[in-house]
DNA sequence: CCATCTTTGTGCACGCGTTCACAAAGACAT
DNA sequence: ATGTCTTTGTGAACGCGTGCACAAAGATGG
């Protein structure tokens, strides 16, 4: 959920088989491996030296079996009648999600959100380092954010080679957003993680993933008007054959919530 | 799957069949359905009066087919040869989502995220009005932020009863994210946005979606090792016996958010 | 060394989601 | 009215992800 399935990341394109080898770890178990570790660092923290399966499906809020099943593609870490390592599978799951190395990041647009993105703490925590903050508007340019001065988006290109990022983060207003990926693809960035409300077109080769405020709540709505549709009776939704008609025709008493996000 | 999917909400904890009738929409269609609203949204803005299911699906970055199934789910709304009527269709996904009504949230911890989300344009765009922002630190409280003032963490339970409260955003540091989680849930609130890096633990009927931040960056530092370990050749990681406390050692700031169900 | 007990690792079946491919439906021209 | 052309709506096949249930593996005690 949230973020739902949130990739927009085209699997499979043509055809190329992508969980070829045993090295191939599917999807769903890459999306919870940052989970475990999270459940496992805090068993580290308090020196629990081994857990079990049941133990640690139950922290990170999943099934065992899954669980288990996840740690099977990475190998056979577990000691059975005992369980796993805790320090040895943090080593382990570190290294697969590749977070022994250092990944710099630009974040780019430094409103409110980006502001807020720079002084997050989890950025620094876990081999993520940000690189340089971006933005295009001379007011904000030369302001310091974080403890890093907010650059001009036109030495992005320069930033992105000398400091070798592969991974951006935009947090531009959505009218923006494809213009800037375009330059960070362009200048050699492979890996965007989206905060603009923006379907981004990139080529073959980069990894794109938003996360989308606004789609959350309305699913979130969606939910939350079932669950109220439910306690009345059965309140079958069909339109009364008139009010579709008087929707496409007048809008008028319809509230209308008229203009959304200017760009789309 | 970002936001992946990034759902915490048991599916179907006990066998009850969600997907019942002709009512029932896919999970997975629900979460398009924001996307496609969106990008209908910028059509009607142009005055475009029809589109078809291979130009809207182009514009939502999703395939024709998979657009004109999740439609189907909706009811036949098309017309065959010609495409979709926009306005139409902007106000069935409104409808099926929800937002023809108005749905009262609260934020709370504005730290920097909480101010971001507090001041961003998208919550009151589409039926979602912020009811109230609420902190429990009183340096923070009184302050006035997005033009509302915020209020402390104490008249939580009045606000969510008086304004009928049924959503809230958790913007709180990780540590008291489950306990600010179960006072929103005692008081009323059936659905939760979670921005907090902690698996919130609810009761049935609550649902719960995640927006982090750290996962989404260690899935796509993932994939950027997959992509540049293929360039090279296999490097195999032994591990050498220590080099797991080296990883663990760096930062403490992640406080355990120490008691899930304490090693069941 | 053997028996027992715990816990892993996985074979298997099932259901959801995706995609293809095509028949049905309607618009439009003649 | 009839034929052609466009586009929808959906049946069917396939693949991925999930969860059950159990055999294999190892620890532990006698």
């Amino acid at each position: 959920m949230a973020t739902g399935r949130s990739t927009q990341h085209n699997p499979n394109p043509a055809g190329g088989t992508r969980r070829s080898r045993g090295r191939g770890i599917p999807d769903a178990t890459v999306a919870r491996l940052p989970l475990y570790l999270r459940a496992l660092t805090a068993l580290s923290e308090r020196s629990v030296p081994t857990v079990s399966s049941e133990e640690l499906a139950a922290a990170a809020g999943v099934n065992s079996a899954k669980l288990r099943k996840d740690f099977s593609y990475l190998g056979s870490y577990g000691t059975r009648g005992v369980g796993y390592d805790v320090e040895y599978l943090v080593y382990q799951i570190s290294r697969e999600l590749g977070l022994t190395q250092d990944w710099p990041v630009v974040i780019v647009g430094i409103g409110n959100l980006g502001h807020a993105l720079a002084n997050y703490g989890g950025f620094a925590s876990r081999g993520f380092r940000v690189a340089a903050l971006l933005d295009a508007d001379p007011a904000i340019t030369g302001n310091v954010v974080a403890g890093l001065p907010v650059r001009h988006t036109d030495e992005m290109e320069e930033i992105v080679r000398d400091e070798r990022v592969s991974i951006g983060v935009i947090t531009t207003p959505p009218g923006a957003a494809q213009q800037v990926c375009d330059r960070l693809v362009a200048a050699g960035v492979t890996s965007i993680l989206n905060f603009a409300p923006t379907v981004l077109n990139v080529p073959d080769g980069v990894d794109v993933r938003k996360v989308d405020l606004s789609i959350e709540l309305q699913i979130l709505a969606f939910h939350e008007q079932r669950k109220a549709g439910d306690d009345l009776a059965d309140e079958d939704g069909e339109v009364p054959s008139a009010p579709a008609a008087a929707v496409v025709s007048g809008r008028g008493p319809e509230q209308g919530h008229g203009y959304e996000e200017a760009a789309g």
